[in-house]
DNA sequence: CGTCGTCTTGATGGGCATCAATACGTGTGG
DNA sequence: CCACACGTATTGATGCCCATCAAGACGACG
């Protein structure tokens, strides 16, 4: 048996003052007076990829935001069964249960190498007491978490195979040009996202390759030679 | 060609102190004083079953809580395909994209009769500034919706078409002792709920009925003879 | 270089889509 | 009140897409 051992570092405490990601994150709207408010830590932290950041269950004591890389929330079903729900993106808050109950409500772990700042909840109702603007801008953020997990699911989970891989491919492409190139992730965890297995996975993207939408898979990324012809691809599945 | 008539009735304007769902509902945190404070009226409607509450990218001036009946809620996607993102229950909030942007993300239409409260969201932000009792409450229900969504469709989209229905009329189930009855929507409806088409949603109920798992199949309800029986079946397939 | 995890590719079978025909229910008009 | 039309639900036949089982390739790492 071999232990498994969760890498993470601890990067020092937050400046969100000066956060380079802070206009689309949590504290966009707080102002300096605000900010010297908060008294309890907030600690910048790194994971590997794979790493758990926390499990459906477990007590619930802060919440996050992304900085940098890919997490995966999901759910697991009574019967063991468990499904990708959301994908967070950089700049997205996750754990926002948090605020409502004791317990997270699915699993966070990271796709990729990951950066984060963990926000502790008594932050939140301490200062919510007092700034309604952070209180508006947390509606805000649970709003677009909301609405993300609606259109993810409502994209990427219906039509064909090859379809549904061309709306997720388009919703992580980085543009360079008229070309693109996407991060790709282990052919399991892609078949959790989009409900098939993972050599469906492997299948559409060879399959993709083959009709010249897409080029160079390798374990990680793909490039998108034309942005505009997967884009008709998804809509049309021609 | 026919022309669609719409119907919808004015309740007249709710007295919210008095609302006999108040307790599971946005305003539940509210005081006299609070009240005291909201000037636009809310109105109490109702609507026929198949009616629009409103469309996918109509101006966002209110916001809504369920009193009676379902609702559903679709994201149209832009290949013209739409897929029903979540079933609104009693006691829900939905529409709440009101307050972010300037206009609904999805379409909602009533799946039966359906009762409602429509709240202007100018109250929401001018209460908002004085009271930070409803902004925990606007926080508290907006969190149920995510999770009740992530939830939604982790459960009701794996597996086996008459597991996933199994989990659906789970949900909606209103026990009576050991059995329970459940209502069904327009097999379309439900077809579009879990990504399926109305005929294997068809085949799907007469399947489980010759299981004995279901009995006495109508157009808009169902009864389950045993709980029990359906859970176990939920969970383990068999 | 060998091992292990991951990815790819092949063969077969099952579940759902699709097309089609029929049955049922509701409302309309004769 | 019955006949008919229209929308919805059921049931059947066929084919496609994806799951499953299996074997082999590739890459990372000790």
């Amino acid at each position: 048996m071999k232990t498994i051992e969760i890498k993470s570092a601890w990067n020092g405490n937050s400046n969100c003052e000066a956060c380079s990601i802070r206009s689309s994150a949590l504290f966009a709207e707080l102002n300096e007076e605000d900010f010297s408010k908060i008294h309890s830590p907030i600690d910048d932290l790194s994971f590997e990829a794979y790493a758990n950041i926390y499990t459906q269950g477990d007590s619930s004591q802060s919440l996050y935001t992304l900085r940098e890389g890919y997490i995966k929330l999901l759910h697991i079903n009574p019967n063991g069964s468990s499904r990708i729900v959301r994908v967070v993106l950089p700049g997205n808050l996750f754990g926002m249960e948090a605020l409502l109950g004791e317990h997270y409500e699915h699993s966070a772990v990271a796709l990729t190498n990951v950066r984060l700042c963990r926000i502790p909840k008594v932050i939140i109702s301490s200062l919510g007491e007092e700034s309604p603007r952070l209180h508006r801008q947390i509606v805000k953020k649970w709003g677009e978490a909301l609405s993300q997990s609606e259109s993810w699911f409502s994209e990427i989970n219906t039509g064909r195979i090859e379809v549904r891989l061309a709306h997720f491919l388009l919703k992580l492409a980085k543009e360079l040009g008229s070309s693109a190139i996407a991060p790709l992730f282990r052919r399991e965890d892609m078949g959790l996202m989009m409900d098939v297995k993972f050599e469906t996975i492997s299948r559409a993207l060879a399959s993709m390759a083959e009709q010249g939408l897409l080029t160079n898979i390798t374990r990680l990324s793909v490039q998108i030679p034309s942005i505009e012809a997967l884009r008709r691809f998804s809509e049309r599945g021609i």
